[in-house]
Parts: structure tokens; C-alpha cells; sequence
DNA sequence: TCTGGGGTCCTAGGACCC
DNA sequence: TCTGGGGTCCTAGGACCC
């Protein structure tokens, strides 16, 4: 049989997940309608019981509140999460090699044949695995097994919560894929459903009978791997744990209430969000030179404004500098904003960090030039950025 | 008193070059 | 005079994700 010589994907998906995570401090709550969010005036996770009143993700807290007033709120503990998250991976790695942690509550997993061979079958390899997930980190998964990441992640959607789907056989994929609606494809987002429910696509099924000639035409390629994915084609690679120094942008945003069209205000939060995005920047040793921010004003319409900057910093007073000179322009919308935020683009890590601009400018500035290059970074970029750049030069 | 916060990747099209 | 055809690189913004 050629399923016996091929690699497995295993991906496997946290219930509730940091709802879980904190009834594994408070095992009281169990069994009660639960969310997290508190801090973020969403509702990010629910519990099951708060799922069947009615609670659903991204509902206002005040609205939990007084609609279902026997719901706890919890806010986050991202620590938490996150040990909880890298016990799971670890778990993970000693059953299979290759481990993809996708996201905080999300792995992929390469299971080889001989790992199987070793367990007896799948579903004994799979609840062996379960078992010992649940025992140790008292929280648990719904998983998914098949022949491709597309396939294995629909299938722990399937029986969620705490299900095992396996999709051994094209019959298997046949099945699961005609009970899966267009709507619920990874991948596929709002804007894509309906040109496809266009074309009577209608489930995962209808998608990959789809012809492709048409899907290649009309859609973009990556929808035209997806088919491959779910067709069964391994197109999407398990990859190993990405390193976080390979990050490519860095984002601090906050919401704050009421809206407002106080300058001094926004530009606060502004300066907070440029603060934490530096400090998480400092934190992975990145540093970058090019930075946007936006606000989001109450009518969630965004504004956006880039910027680069002629140096490699993580500096928060270079980078509002920089910020400073387009602070009015975005400003001159004229509604009520909301919410703010400040994006670090283009990182590189400090120790091999290009050669930087201001090196450069030293350089030339040896060469007696000083004037014309300080004119020219004044006019492109204010007249803060020389001093800034000049005292983060000598922090350095 | 509707609607967090933090990411990635793809693509169309402009700039620039020969 | 209405005028080529490539190619590459870069960027803004769309789309999607958890």
C-alpha cells in the first residue's frame, strides 16, 4: 500500500484554548460558561458552556455582560499560554521529528511511517499521543491526520472539541471534504467565498472538482495550491519551528475609550505603541529602518503612513522623530480615532545589520560634506533625526 | 455603549535599465 | 513622430490567518 511508505501530517489544535489554560489554575470554573478577554473588551476564547448560551468570538465584554451575567470574565496570561504551548511542542517533538508550531495553540507534525509501525496503527499512535497530552498538561487537542496540511487541518475541525479525525483513504477525504462548507476552508476568506459560491462551489468537494484550467485562470495561484492540498497533493511544507529572529515586522496597537480627537492623546498612545514594539525589538536583538503607523478611527476606516529612515535603530526617540513629521498629515482626517499603532518593517538582526546609513554619512562627513548630507536627511526626515541619530550613535 | 492585537504572503504595477 | 520589447527590483496594499 503506498500510504505505508509515505509521511502522515498530523496538525493539532487546542479546545478552547486558553480558556483551557486557565481552568488548568482554577479547576473550580470547570464546567462553567468561561471566556478570556477581559483585558481587550472581546471575547477572544470560550469556554463550551459559554459557547452554547450564545457567546462567540470578537463579542464586546459589555455586551457579555449584560446579556449573560453568569459568565465569568478572565483577562490574559499570555505566560501561561505560552509554557503550556511549548510543554505541547515538546510532547510533540518526541513523537515525530518535524514539528511546526503554527501558532500558540496549533502544531503540524510529519509523522513517518515507522512511528506508526511502532504504535501498531494510526488511531493507536494517535490516542497513545492524546493520552499523554491530556495527562501532562491537563488540556486537550483535536487532531487531525492525512496526507497534507490542508486535509489534517480541516480534520481536527471536524470533531472538535477533543475529536480525532483520521483521513486514511481517498474515500475518508471524500467524506470529510463534502461535509466541510466552502465557508470553513483555511485559506479561503471573505472576500474569495462568494466568487466561488458564484461558480456553485458549495463544499470542499464542489472546490477541488473545480477545474483547475478555470481556478488558475480566474483565482490566485495560492488557491490553486490549496486544491492541490486538499486533492491530496503535499504542496504546503511541515516546516521546523521558525526562529522568532526571523520575524519581518514588529507591531505595537491599542484601542482606547472613548475615541477621541485630542492630539495629545493620540500621539501618547502613539508613543506607547512605538515604545512596546522597540522593547519586544530589543528583546529578539532586531533592529529596523523602516517604520509605518496608522490610526483606526471610530467609522474603522485606517490611515496609514510609512516612513523610512536613513539608519538601523530600535531607538523609540528616532523612530517618533520620524513619526513627528507625518503625525499631522494623518492627523487632518478629522473623525474621532480610536486606535492607534506603530509597525517596525524591514528587521535585521544588530549583529549583521547592513552597513548602516550613518556610517556611511560619517564617512562622507570625514570627507568635509558634513552640511550637504546633514541638509539633505533635515529636509527629507526633520531637523530631530541628527540629534537622535548623533545620540543613538554614541549609546552604541 | 458594536467590532483586540499580532502576524505572513502574494500580486499588480511603477521605476528603472538595456 | 504616437513611437519596441525585454528584464529586474521594489513597493503598496489586498487577502488571509490565529
Amino acid at each position: 500500500m503506498e500510504k505505508e511508505t509515505k509521511n502522515l501530517v498530523l496538525h493539532a489544535d487546542g479546545d478552547s484554548f486558553f480558556v483551557a489554560c486557565e481552568l488548568t489554575l482554577r479547576p473550580e470554573l470547570q464546567g462553567k460558561p468561561v471566556i478570556v478577554g477581559e483585558d481587550r473588551g472581546i471575547a477572544v476564547a470560550m469556554s463550551k458552556e459559554a459557547k452554547k448560551l450564545g457567546v462567540t468570538r470578537g463579542m464586546p465584554i459589555f455586551k457579555i455582560k449584560k446579556l449573560y451575567p453568569e459568565v465569568v470574565i478572565l483577562p490574559h496570561h499570555f505566560d501561561l499560554y505560552h509554557e503550556i504551548s511549548s510543554k505541547m511542542q515538546q510532547i510533540l517533538l518526541s513523537y515525530c521529528q518535524i514539528v511546526e508550531v503554527y501558532s500558540i495553540d496549533e502544531c503540524f507534525a510529519l509523522v513517518e511511517p515507522a512511528e506508526i509501525k511502532y504504535f501498531g496503527n494510526e488511531k493507536k499512535f494517535l490516542t497513545e499521543l492524546k493520552n499523554e497530552i491530556e495527562k501532562t498538561l491537563k488540556v486537550t487537542y483535536s487532531f487531525g491526520l492525512a496526507r497534507t496540511k490542508a486535509l489534517a487541518k480541516q480534520a481536527s475541525k471536524l470533531e472538535k472539541p477533543n475529536g480525532v479525525v483520521l483521513l486514511l483513504s481517498k474515500d475518508d477525504e471524500i467524506e470529510a471534504l463534502k461535509k466541510t462548507s466552502i465557508d470553513d476552508i483555511w485559506g479561503i476568506g471573505k472576500q474569495t467565498i462568494p466568487r466561488l459560491k458564484n461558480k456553485k462551489i458549495k463544499t470542499a468537494y464542489d472546490f477541488i472538482n473545480f477545474s483547475e484550467v478555470e481556478l488558475e485562470k480566474y483565482f490566485s495561484a495560492s488557491l490553486v495550491d490549496l486544491q492541490k492540498e486538499l486533492k491530496g497533493e503535499y504542496i504546503f511544507k511541515v516546516t521546523d519551528q521558525a526562529d522568532p529572529r526571523d520575524q519581518k515586522s514588529i507591531q505595537a496597537t491599542s484601542t482606547f475609550r472613548p475615541a477621541s480627537t485630542d492630539s495629545k492623546i493620540i500621539w501618547r498612545e502613539i508613543s506607547e505603541n512605538a515604545e512596546r514594539a522597540c522593547t519586544n525589538a530589543r528583546e529578539l536583538k532586531l533592529v529596523t529602518n523602516k517604520i509605518s503607523f496608522f490610526i483606526k478611527t471610530s467609522d474603522f476606516k485606517y490611515y496609514f503612513e510609512e516612513i523610512k529612515i536613513p539608519l538601523y535603530t530600535r531607538d523609540p526617540g528616532v523612530i517618533l522623530n520620524a513619526l513627528e513629521l507625518k503625525f499631522p498629515k494623518i492627523l487632518k482626517v478629522g473623525k474621532k480615532i480610536r486606535s492607534t499603532g506603530v509597525i517596525l518593517h524591514n528587521l535585521f538582526r544588530e549583529e549583521n545589520t547592513p552597513r548602516d546609513l550613518f556610517e556611511e554619512q560619517i564617512k562622507v562627513l570625514e570627507n568635509g560634506k558634513i552640511e550637504e548630507v546633514a541638509d539633505k536627511i533635515r529636509a527629507k526626515y526633520g531637523r530631530g533625526m541628527i540629534k537622535r541619530a548623533a545620540s543613538l550613535k554614541r549609546k552604541v
